[in-house]
DNA sequence: ATTGCTTCACGTTCTTGCGCGTTGTGGTCT
DNA sequence: AGACCACAACGCGCAAGAACGTGAAGCAAT
């Protein structure tokens, strides 16, 4: 059994039980609790399961019902909002940009993250209501119907108070040299403005968006400091953001 | 069973039966009543429930049950809110305020209204989007977990620049002396700015707040142009309103 | 010989159940 | 009604045992 066989095994195992217990593992499988243990550590820094004490759990429980449930992989947008939960830490500030991703990132959130979300969709600041330990704070304005986001020069103007760790954008298209994009003019000033609010800008974007572009350009590649996304490794479109500066994450 | 699992569990317990009682999951899950309470005080800490003498309850009753509230009372919710969706016409500029019966009005507004709605509420914007017709503005701030609604000193300055036809108000008490009331003082002052920005105020309260008063003062019935209540028509309560200047529709 | 993977040994950390003194609750007595 | 008391629930500290991470050693394939 080559190892990163048995990692597949345990992630399978994982989607089908729910948890893994090390022990039973190590005695299932032949092997000492260590080797075990050490594929769990392994899969945990990966963020592909939450190590706990005794043995693993899925990283979400939000997450992980909706495999079980449906009993079939998750959805790309569901995989990048996965992915994207885990760069929310405790204590941390965060911007959420709106739209369906973002709507499943908070979905994907752990129950109790103690954070500060900031918003512009008030799809996702009704969302966030269910976390009682994250405090939301909302930004107003008129409200594009399109993406149902609040826009414009007041929108714009509410986000100038904010200052958080990161932003985790959502767009149309991620293209190596038109950037990040997106169908409307308003809509991009309104997301460059957030951008400006934090340290570190990531983008979520599914594989069908990488290589695309619209007609706006929200950032340059240059000023985003990474993209969340579930494009295969040896996709060509990876290496052209590798070569911009932009970490791929997945 | 894993530790970190058992919580889960615990969590998921408390939001099917609305409690949990330390001696019960003791006896069945097989363990000490102490690692039962030591997981509830960690969950406490974290904001997850309510530690009480002999077990856990929902971190806030208001917040547990805002989903099947709408359910309760819903028939009633229903008329005032078809009632006070003929308030709004076309061309006109309207506050909406945030709750359970402004999201009903939201629904029993006719498809293709065409007007302006302010709202501090979240929810509310997002049911509205689905009217094509209708201008949102979102009012933003610090959203108070309780009421789900932008509430603070943020929210009541981006309140400032409103002006609108009327505000359509929710409150928990409508009492002839206390006035309008509700429970909470920022979610009041929040109330209270909302209405200084409309040129008519009209409370939505169902039959079982007309006669009821809450720790907080929204407005004095004075200040109020009508309420929009499903109370029997030789309802004493309704002639005290009366006898105050006070519309009532029904 | 080197590399990659595993196992073993050991000190550390975490969980758990028990004893103890304290605090909250409900009923009883004056 | 207020004081009192019995009992359950509570928090804390402690000790036993399980699980843990780390570094050294073993082992097979190259």
């Amino acid at each position: 059994m080559l190892g990163a066989q048995r990692q597949d095994l345990l992630l399978a195992r994982l989607r089908a039980d729910g948890r893994l217990v090390a022990k039973e593992l190590a005695a299932e499988l032949g092997l000492s609790e260590d080797s075990i243990r050490r594929d769990l550590r392994e899969l945990a820094a990966a963020g592909l399961l939450q190590r706990v004490y005794g043995g693993a759990l899925p990283v979400s429980p939000a997450v992980a019902d909706l495999s079980v449930r449906g009993g079939l992989a998750l959805d790309s947008k569901q995989r990048v909002a996965a992915r994207a939960a885990q760069l929310l830490t405790d204590g941390c500030t965060a911007i959420v940009d709106g739209g369906t991703t973002a709507l499943a990132l908070v979905r994907a959130l752990p129950q109790d993250l103690r954070a500060t979300v900031v918003t512009h969709s008030p799809t996702v600041a009704a969302a966030l209501v269910e976390h009682p330990t994250v405090e939301i704070h909302l930004i107003g304005g008129r409200v594009f119907k399109h993406s149902a986001v609040a826009c414009g020069a007041a929108a714009v103007e509410a986000a100038a108070v904010v200052n958080a760790d990161l932003f985790l954008l959502g767009v149309t298209g991620v293209h190596a040299t038109a950037g990040l994009t997106t169908g409307d003019a308003d809509e991009a000033a309104m997301k460059r403005a957030l951008a400006r609010r934090a340290a570190d800008t990531y983008v979520l974007a599914s594989a069908e968006k990488i290589g695309a572009a619209s007609p706006f350009t929200v950032l340059p590649l240059e000023e985003v400091a990474g993209v969340v996304t579930d494009v295969a490794e040896d996709d060509p479109a990876l290496r052209a953001l590798r070569e911009r500066g932009v970490a791929v994450l997945r």
